[in-house]
DNA sequence: TTCTTAGCCAATCACCGGCCTCCCT
DNA sequence: AGGGAGGCCGGTGATTGGCTAAGAA
């Protein structure tokens, strides 16, 4: 088997001593099939969507999210707080004026709180059986 | 228009939250985190420059925290998604009147230029989407 | 009564947007070119953006070159493999390996 | 009309979600 | 005590290209 590796792969990045914080290229955009899927869903059942019409919608769609959260965010910083919430990000859509989408996603919100209260097992009373410690990776000790 | 929104909204609505499966037709909840923590990553780079300019005029480097890190709540990227898929809505909607109107089937890059020029919501994408020709008028929401 | 300039000196004619996204917007230009410097810095050239790959991963590129195509350059469906792996035998992955003292069992029926 | 291009197919593997523990508030 | 970061793991859907009809020009 004489084929090995067509070519030597350089993309592998190699620090050159500084350190390197990562974001990678693809974790930038969301995946284009699922941006593809919701925009075909939503168009006539015969639409064709052009390539770079698919690439143009996932770029807005990542300045979306970087520009609520940084309208977010620096509410959050301003009240000392360390943690967005959901109820941050309702308030920075209403206030770039996305107001459209406030009322919906309140709803969303709201049902989705009351499915996680639901779902997560109810504290009752007495209880405590103690949960098997379970280590990763590592050796357990001797 | 506002019948897709109506539907959506409907959509919503229909939502049990005790039968819903919360995982089914979701964007990735992970990947929009990252895209959300990336803000966070610019907000420290931005303050490690003003630091230092700040430190090479030899102004007294006032110690702001080093750690801005803000933290996401995990009920933030499933509304995030929930939004980004509003957005899509819209926006796609929005484009495929102006497909319809030059008589096309598909959609395409100008017709996304046109959609987002029509509604000042969408300004914030002026830098990703390049202002459609050179006219003010149309809001027509 | 909502627009505001964000023209950069490019615009002869200044560029007015919703008032409420003025501020975030120059806040977010900002940002964006501190991300951009990040990446040239990152990836040493990245040959000014030009050097975009059709693909993204090295690994599903090469599985999809290599995968059966029908005569319409489509990807096989499954019954469509049965009948190619019957044809190319060597390529069929489930008898990837009969290196040992291989019993020609007959398989699953 | 000519020429560009988006949909079609589904198998691999990078990545997502669901766990865990640790840590901060 | 609550809840999020970070890390590991296993299952799984996004990624992917050749051909040609669809349709942009």
């Amino acid at each position: 088997m004489s084929d090995l590796s067509p070519s030597m792969d350089d993309s592998k990045p190699p620090p050159p001593g500084d350190e390197y914080e990562e974001i990678r290229e693809q974790d930038r955009y969301l995946p284009i099939a699922n941006i593809a899927r919701i925009m075909k869903n939503t168009l006539p059942e015969n639409a064709k969507i052009a390539k770079d019409s698919k690439e143009t919608v996932q770029e807005c769609v990542s300045e979306f999210i970087s520009f609520i959260t940084s309208e977010a965010s620096d509410k959050c910083l301003q009240e000392k707080r360390k943690t967005i919430n959901g109820d941050d990000l309702l308030w920075a859509m209403s206030t770039l004026g996305f107001d459209k989408y406030v009322e919906p996603l309140k709803l969303y919100l709201n049902k989705y709180r009351e499915a996680v209260r639901g779902d997560k097992p109810e504290k009752i009373g007495g209880g405590g059986g103690g949960r098997a410690s379970h280590m990763d990776g590592g050796i357990p000790p001797s | 228009l506002e019948e897709m929104w109506t539907e959506s909204v409907q959509n919503i609505s229909r939502i049990n939250p005790a039968t819903e499966n919360w995982k089914i037709q979701t964007l990735p909840l992970a990947r929009i985190k990252k895209i959300m923590k990336s803000e966070e990553f610019i907000l420290q780079e931005l303050e490690k420059e003003k630091q230092q300019k700040a430190a090479e005029e030899g102004q007294p480097v006032e110690s702001e925290k080093s750690g801005v890190k803000f933290m996401i709540s995990g009920e933030a990227p499933v509304l995030m998604s929930k939004a980004c898929e509003l957005l899509i809505r819209d926006i796609s909607f929005r484009a495929w009147r102006h497909t319809e109107r030059n008589r096309r089937r598909t959609l395409q890059r100008q017709d996304l230029h046109a959609a987002v020029g029509e509604s000042e919501v969408y300004d914030f994408l002026i830098d990703i989407v390049p202002r459609v020709s050179t006219s003010k008028s149309a809001t027509s929401d | 009564a909502a627009a505001a300039d964000t023209s950069n000196a490019a615009a002869p004619r200044p560029t007015f947007v919703n008032a409420k996204q003025y501020r975030r917007i120059l806040k977010r230009r900002e940002a964006r070119a501190k991300l951009e410097e990040y990446y040239q810095r990152k990836q040493a050239q990245m040959k000014a953006r030009n050097d975009k790959k059709p693909y993204m991963h090295e690994s599903r590129h090469r599985h999809a070159m290599k995968r059966p195509r029908g005569p319409g350059g489509r990807f096989l469906t499954k019954a469509e493999l049965v009948d190619y792996y019957k044809d190319h035998p060597d390529e069929d992955p489930s008898r990837l390996q009969d290196t040992m003292g291989s019993s020609p069992t007959n398989e699953t029926a």
